[in-house]
DNA sequence: TATAAAATAATAGTTTTACTATCTTTTGCA
DNA sequence: TGCAAAAGATAGTAAAACTATTATTTTATA
């Protein structure tokens, strides 16, 4: 990102991503959109896998400056979860003069394909290399908010995670496998009906023992507990 | 699945995928250590994506049908439910000798690499051919156990396609990314823990609205009310 | 049973992708 | 002005992805 090449680089890689798709989307391709060389984009990354986990720390990263901006000086735990959830459903205008990534692309990438970074054989020796530390820091961010709301609550990062790739996969459901989600992507209000729903379930989920312990009807109960 | 070598193909395409990875795969590879031609596979898989995603629909389908057997004559949709959270967790013994699918490779391959049959630009041309019928109708059926439990329940679709992703998820990040899980990879009871997590889950999402209903702090009421 | 048609197998290609090597030119800046 | 680093141009290799062609086997039926 220092150098105008380097910029021109990720700029066009992610516009390219977003029209081609991961698999069709090659270095050489990009050279050509670019109008430089092949060569010269191995310079800056060993490989395509490289530049694309390169790409989601910088959104991953992105969201977490967005959700600290977001919550700075929030003082209610539950109204900062719930300013995450925002967060992770909306993506912002952005100024195309002056914002080197387009952040909608970008958006759309990781909805539909993010998930490649860490899905495949060579996991651990990325991990090793520290590919998936800002994904791995902005999890634990939001797991510290449910520990927050509810500090006996014992699954804060399975929580945090699971909300996450919840709120990508029925985004990209409702566009692409309407069957898999309950949401209409055609909905006016599509985003705040999504942002409606992850709410239900991480409040849900994160009083369940708290109600657990309220609601005593014992047939409900028993179907709770193993 | 009718000819001797459609079977040898896809028994060693399942432990080749699962030794190598999808990306490392190739029809190459797989003639070689079957002792065939790269071409012939060629008559049976047009390439190696429709392989993979008729690995994932035998997949879906045998869980269906363990779905159906081991629900077979329980009465309680509850209890139907924590079921299909056994069979989603759990793999079987298998018999080497019968068996032409190695279903606990097919299981790991599932679990590391079975979003990417549908997590890409031509989602919407495979989902017109029909490739992921059986994963949809599969979820159809455990919202269905659902909606019995619950009626009322607004989301059922996407609990049910939540519960299969999350299970999956969970496993895998124990084992490659733990920080974005409470699980233990290295416990003795891990599947039981990661069973009695899923069901803590659903069914305290289930139960969330009625819950609520009867739950009437006003805080925490204001929490999960938008 | 003979034989043509159809299905399947093996062989040998082509094209594209992923990556590397090498040399030349440009450019930032001491 | 000089010079090191960055970038560009060119050309290559190896493997992957796919195809066309020919050979062999199976099957269908006269």
């Amino acid at each position: 990102m220092k150098t105008e090449l380097g910029k021109k680089l990720v700029q066009n890689a992610v516009e390219l991503i977003d029209l081609l798709g991961l698999e069709q989307f090659t270095f050489r391709k990009l050279a050509v959109k670019m109008g430089s060389a092949e060569a010269s984009i191995y310079r800056y990354f060993e490989n395509k896998h490289q530049l694309f986990v390169y790409l989601l720390n910088w959104y991953w990263e992105w969201m977490a400056v967005r959700i600290d901006f977001n919550t700075l000086n929030v003082e209610s735990a539950s109204k900062r979860l719930k300013i995450v959830i925002d967060v992770i459903v909306d993506t912002i205008n952005r100024n195309t003069s002056i914002d080197v990534i387009n952040e909608e692309a970008l958006h759309r990438i990781v909805v539909r394909e993010g998930i490649k970074a860490y899905h495949h054989k060579l996991v651990d020796e990325d991990n090793k290399e520290g590919f998936f530390l800002s994904y791995k820091s902005l999890c634990g961010k939001i797991a510290s908010i449910i520990k927050e709301i509810s500090p006996d609550f014992l699954y804060s990062r399975t929580l945090a995670s699971t909300l996450i790739e919840t709120a990508n996969n029925n985004l990209y459901f409702a566009h692409h496998l309407p069957r898999l989600t309950d949401l209409k992507a055609e909905a006016k209000d599509f985003s705040s009906q999504l942002k409606q729903m992850l709410e239900f379930f991480v409040f849900g989920v994160i009083h369940a023992n708290i109600m657990m312990n309220v609601y005593l009807d014992s047939e409900l109960k028993e179907d709770m507990l193993k």
